[in-house]
DNA sequence: ACCTGAACACCGTTCAAGT
DNA sequence: ACCTGAACACCGTTCAAGT
């Protein structure tokens, strides 16, 4: 396994850790048993754990722009790149019952190293511009402001959606909610498959 | 200080540190020093973190409960009643940005003991609960399970809303999205004061 | 350049010992 | 009944030493 091998490795382990367990409880030497390596030989690619959480937060929302940049340039109607939107936060849940990597590092903000807060910042920033970007030819009657307002909305109800479901373990609360905020009025709605 | 206040000052220490931090963050050896007794004497109410945990989520769901009762035996509108219910939320984030418990745990799930998780969920279903019966008077065209599916909806979308506030350290953001979740029509709206 | 063992002060937990 | 010191295996971090 190469250097670069090595790296990727601890990055992909340590994401996996925190969307299950949290930032906290990631353990440096638990990861470098996965990676097969010495809890030291961690330290040499990211000298403290501040250091990995903010790479990690980094890592995830530039992923995460890329691939809504994808979805918005490509085809489909706003409610169609919605629900390919909303199937991102759905896959985590299908996925052990994981949470966005955002969610669960927000809810430990307040034991969070400055540079970690940063890109976890960075990550809602982006969410919520994409949004608003998405949803902007559809209400055309609001201004910038508004339109933020709602997109943050939006954003804050997936998020809870994600937190409440992972919290009874049921996808179903998931696909419930969202349905919910579509009736409501609040999302656009998935089209019917 | 009576052994009952030893007790009753190490939960309200240790609420405190989880809402603000997250659990694991909490520490034994801190919290002792806070109470002003040694680690081992906290294992003596607790034997274990999770004892702790379990404590702290049980509490925390059972004062709620007796809250939300009064508010809705007391005097006020549906909407005057849920602008109280948001309240509660709102002050979490007004004490130094916590969270609500609920919130914080069930982020961290995937690393909660058993014990810890069963008072957890009882808190989510406690709140659902709730919030059908206090909007079952205007919804008398949603049969019981459209109306938890709607309750289940308000709720997620709240703690979305405490969730990314927190993470923006802005309480105006919780605010907004408030106020965005009743001009959608998904929530009561606030009575104007 | 990359990895490691050993040490440091921390952590939850246990337990024998104190009052 | 309530508290404690000391020990255990854990944790992140540092660093001198290896290749």
């Amino acid at each position: 396994m190469t250097p670069k091998d090595t790296r990727e490795t601890i990055l992909i382990a340590a994401q996996a850790t925190v969307q299950a367990k949290g930032y906290n409880a990631l353990s440096f030497r638990e990861l470098a048993k996965e990676v097969g390596v010495k809890s030291a030989s961690i330290h040499y690619y990211f000298p403290t754990k501040g250091d990995l959480g903010a790479e990690l937060a980094r890592r995830y929302a530039d992923n995460a722009v890329d691939y809504f940049e994808k979805l918005i340039a490509g085809d489909g109607s706003i409610d169609e790149i919605f629900a390919r939107y909303v199937a991102v936060f759905r896959a985590a849940l299908e996925n052990d019952n994981r949470m966005c990597l955002y969610g669960v590092m927000a809810a430990e903000y307040g034991d969070l190293p400055q540079a970690v807060r940063g890109a976890v910042d960075a990550f809602s920033a982006a969410n919520v511009d994409w949004l608003a970007r998405l949803l902007a030819p559809r209400h055309p009657e609001l201004d910038d402001a508004s339109l933020r307002a709602r997109a943050l909305a939006i954003f804050g109800a997936i998020e809870g959606a994600q937190l409440v479901a992972r919290g009874r373990g049921d996808i179903q609360v998931f696909d419930q909610m969202i349905e919910a905020y579509g009736a409501a009025g609040l999302t656009p709605r998935s089209p019917p498959r």
